[in-house]
DNA sequence: CGTAAAATTGAGCTGTCTCAATCAATGTGG
DNA sequence: CCACATTGATTGAGACAGCTCAATTTTACG
């Protein structure tokens, strides 16, 4: 009984569905923005997904640089709690988060008798992958101007499968900081390539809501 | 039977054990230096693990610009053949190579009846998901010194788990060009530095062989 | 032994950083 | 609901890490 609700609500999560019955409100935490919901070094016991807002999984580095990993958005697992028994990295909330978390002894369990959990789980942690890796490549072979357009691009495409964008516009939470500390950049050089980026008339940028207004040029940028 | 087999043989490739004699020689497959054991694009059915040699992950952009992803040692998973359907990178060999394939729907139903398989294999993704994390790390916020000085110790704590480490020196089959592509650089500085390291007495290198002279100086220079 | 691959070297250049100062926006307590 | 405090954006001048493009030498190998 137990494990089936548990299985279920991470099923709706990360499909990003909004709460079924069966899974009481209560059952979402938050965190406001710039708090840690997973600190550097703490031991993990659960599985967290994103169910509202941005959230970071970032190293800071003992000479004070931080390296954000690629962004949590809503519907996504928080990778740095997926496998470890204890967290390499921060996750921040870049917004104000809500997020559920899941027993990873009871996923475990649930595994048994759900072979759709496991395919689920399978692709999920996949994605966190294949993601990661492509940060990887962007930050060795990529250009400061192409990372951004990539990151911008890739950004909306996932929101688009959930829905959230419209007319190409989406919320865009993320600091100019966080664009920096994701892509190996400074922020006075992120500052001045999103300027030469409106100047050409590819995006748009007001009240934290950004409007690709050329995708086709913005994605021959790239390569 | 069958099953039991495979799942054998798969511990034993990945704890880098020699062949069992359950396990006929013949289904070790080789692979010449700089041949492709995976080509992108490519359809997966298995998994490969390496037995012998070293191998490299790699991406190439349009640009002609190449990006390596964490070398497989022996006794790694080949990480692009983990989870995705079609290989969206390269796997090539660097030396040599020998490698046994494992099918990965025999896997998992393998799975089912052995729970210390899905163990390994929980525990191999996570070791690969914490080595590309740490290479995004690197690339995006550490120096060219910095980064090649991770890669050597990163190798050489690899290679000595395996035991392949005699008196801090190890075998070291890379090519500047693949130090480079595997650390956002170029060759002419990837020699730079490696001079460096040299006239600093860091670490010798002849005929192949690499040794790190004084470990905690090389250590100490990251972060 | 010849040929292809790799390493080395150097001169000049450029993308991105540093540092610092200023300005705008956002949130907070009274 | 305003004034301050904090956080974030913008700008500019100068610096440098790491790149480009050859040319040359060395090494590996069939």
């Amino acid at each position: 009984m137990q494990m089936l609700g548990l299985c279920d609500m991470l099923l709706d999560a990360a499909t990003n569905r909004p709460l079924s019955d069966a899974a009481p409100a209560q059952l979402e935490k938050s965190a406001a923005a710039r708090r840690l919901i997973l600190r550097s070094r703490e031991p993990i016991s659960s599985v967290h997904v994103i169910c509202r807002g941005w959230a970071a999984t970032s190293e800071y580095l003992r000479n004070g640089r931080r390296q954000i990993l690629p962004f949590a958005l809503p519907g996504d697992l928080v990778c740095a709690s997926l496998f470890a028994d204890v967290s390499r990295y921060n996750v921040e909330a870049v917004t104000r988060v809500n997020y559920r978390s899941f027993d990873r002894a009871a996923l475990c369990v649930a595994t048994r008798t759900r072979p759709d959990l496991v395919d689920l789980i399978t692709r999920l942690a996949a994605s966190q992958m294949e993601r990661i890796a492509e940060l990887a490549v962007d930050l060795g072979r990529r250009s400061a101007a192409q990372r951004v357009a990539r990151l911008i691009l890739s950004l909306m495409e996932r929101l688009e499968k959930s829905g959230m964008v419209r007319d190409q516009a989406f919320n865009f939470p993320l600091r100019q900081t966080h664009i920096a500390d994701a892509l190996g950049l400074t922020t006075p050089y992120v500052n001045q390539v999103l300027n030469t980026f409106r100047r050409k008339g590819l995006i748009s940028f007001e009240k934290r809501s950004l409007t690709v207004l050329d995708a086709p040029r913005l994605r021959a940028m790239i390569d």
